[in-house]
RNA sequence: GGGGGAAUUCCCGAGUGGCCAAAGGGGACAGACUGUAAAUCUGCUGGCUUCGCCUUCGGUGGUUCGAAUCCACCUUCCCCCA
């Protein structure tokens, strides 16, 4: 169920509430692929850094330890031991990013395990029935992510596929929910758009997944290699098709920068590994720009990574301390880094949305984007 | 005191006459990262007026058209025998 409280401009606060409680949106999820944020960061962590909802992978779950584990275990939730929202996204984007190693047909998609290269076919049906089993909150429809830019054909064909495969997941989450033994007979069903970087396929997509009256509509197969100028161009079009009495999620979506210019142009969701994966890697955000811990400069630098910032990082270690621990390849740099990282992107949504509740969104957005993310 | 071995660019370590400014590691420095096959990947690591030139392989002096590579001596370190 989603209501929209308030708007500036396209910009939306809004609830979201699902079975393991209440959103606000914007919001970005937290992204746990195999149910643990990368860099050594639990669920005990996230109480404490704003997280909302959580996002987690239903391709790398079916391979390890397998649905069937987690559903035996209690579902998700009880597994990683978080009692907020979580989403699962469907193993779309696996179709994408394992490019190499599967072959799409009408039924679905057989990929090579890139653990030990097994064959695993998944189709609609059973991205389904992975996500019952793993009970989460949201599921999210089984696409096929093209890579941009693609071929006019290619991409038309895709998202007609898309569209038949979402009637089919329409189809088996009804049924999986209405089984007695379901984990969480109140899972959402999100829809996903596609149409590559083609505006008129985009839209058309948009219009027919809008039918089927889901509970979410994503934007998908954006921030693929193609210019941001061409998303927000993507998102302008798409926009006024998508159903306003639901969120919308921007899927793996993005730099700071890029959340404000979409939640300017009425966006409700986002997730992306980049607060993580950057963070282990050293780069810092902050509110004066991004930095990366690891240089040099930062050897003897006794400030916090952002003097403004709340988070527990910021409260109790330098620079140089976090900078050190990098150098010294000790665990616990990713793990200050990915918390700090997470704080900033949590505490980001919740600016966006104060800014939106005083109607000041434009002044925000007028500040922060386009410099929020630069190199510092 | 006698015998043997070794000294290479920030470090370790290849190289035994030209294809060597010198392999490969490490470290340092810097960059990338957008629904996570990513604690990963890339670049760079003598100088310059950079399709080339100059200086460099413990030191000095030789041999040679040409030396990190061969010879002599010197210096330092290691091992064995006394």
């Amino acid at each position: 169920m989603f209501k929209v409280i308030k708007t500036d401009g396209l910009a939306r606060h809004g609830e979201f509430t699902c079975a393991h409680g209440t959103v606000q949106t914007p919001v970005f999820m937290n992204v746990g692929t195999q149910a643990a944020i990368k860099g050594g960061v639990s669920a005990l962590d996230l109480k404490e850094i704003k997280t909302q909802i959580e996002l987690s992978n239903t391709y790398h779950l079916h391979l390890r330890p397998g649905e069937d584990v987690v559903k035996q275990l209690g579902g998700l939730h009880k597994f990683m031991n978080w009692d907020g929202p979580i989403l699962t996204d469907s193993g779309g984007f696996q179709v994408f990013s394992l490019a190499v190693l599967r072959k799409i047909k009408e039924e679905g998609v057989t990929f090579a395990s890139h653990l030990d290269g097994h064959r695993i076919f998944m189709g609609p049906e059973e991205s389904m029935q992975i996500q019952s089993a793993l009970g989460s909150d949201i599921a999210m429809a089984f696409d096929e992510c093209v890579e941009n830019p693609s071929p006019y054909e290619y991409v038309k064909q895709s998202c007609e596929r898309t569209l038949r495969w979402l009637d089919r997941c329409v189809s088996e989450h009804e049924r999986l929910n209405a089984l007695p033994d379901a984990v969480n007979p109140a899972q959402q069903l999100f829809a996903i758009n596609q149409g590559g970087t083609y505006p008129e396929l985009r839209v058309w997509h948009m219009k027919e997944i809008a039918k089927l009256n889901c509970d979410g509509y994503a934007i998908g197969g954006l921030a693929v290699g193609e210019p941001a100028q061409t998303m927000y161009d993507i998102i302008d079009a798409v926009e006024p098709f998508a159903p306003k009495d639901k969120p919308r999620y921007l899927m793996g979506v993005g730099t700071p920068s890029n959340m404000i210019e979409a939640v300017a142009r009425g966006v409700d969701f986002f997730d992306c590994v980049m607060p993580s994966r950057n963070g282990r890697h050293g780069k810092m955000f902050t509110w004066h720009g991004a930095l990366n811990l690891k240089n040099e400069k930062y050897t003897t630098d006794d400030r916090p990574v952002d003097e403004s910032c709340g988070c527990p990082v910021c409260r109790n270690f330098s620079r140089a301390y976090i900078r050190h621990l990098f150098h010294s390849e000790e665990m616990l740099a990713m793990r200050l880094a990915v918390i700090h990282n997470l704080y900033f992107y949590n505490e980001l949504m919740q600016r966006m949305r104060d800014a939106i509740d005083s109607g000041e969104f434009e002044a925000f957005r007028g500040e922060y984007s386009g410099k929020v993310d630069e190199r510092v």
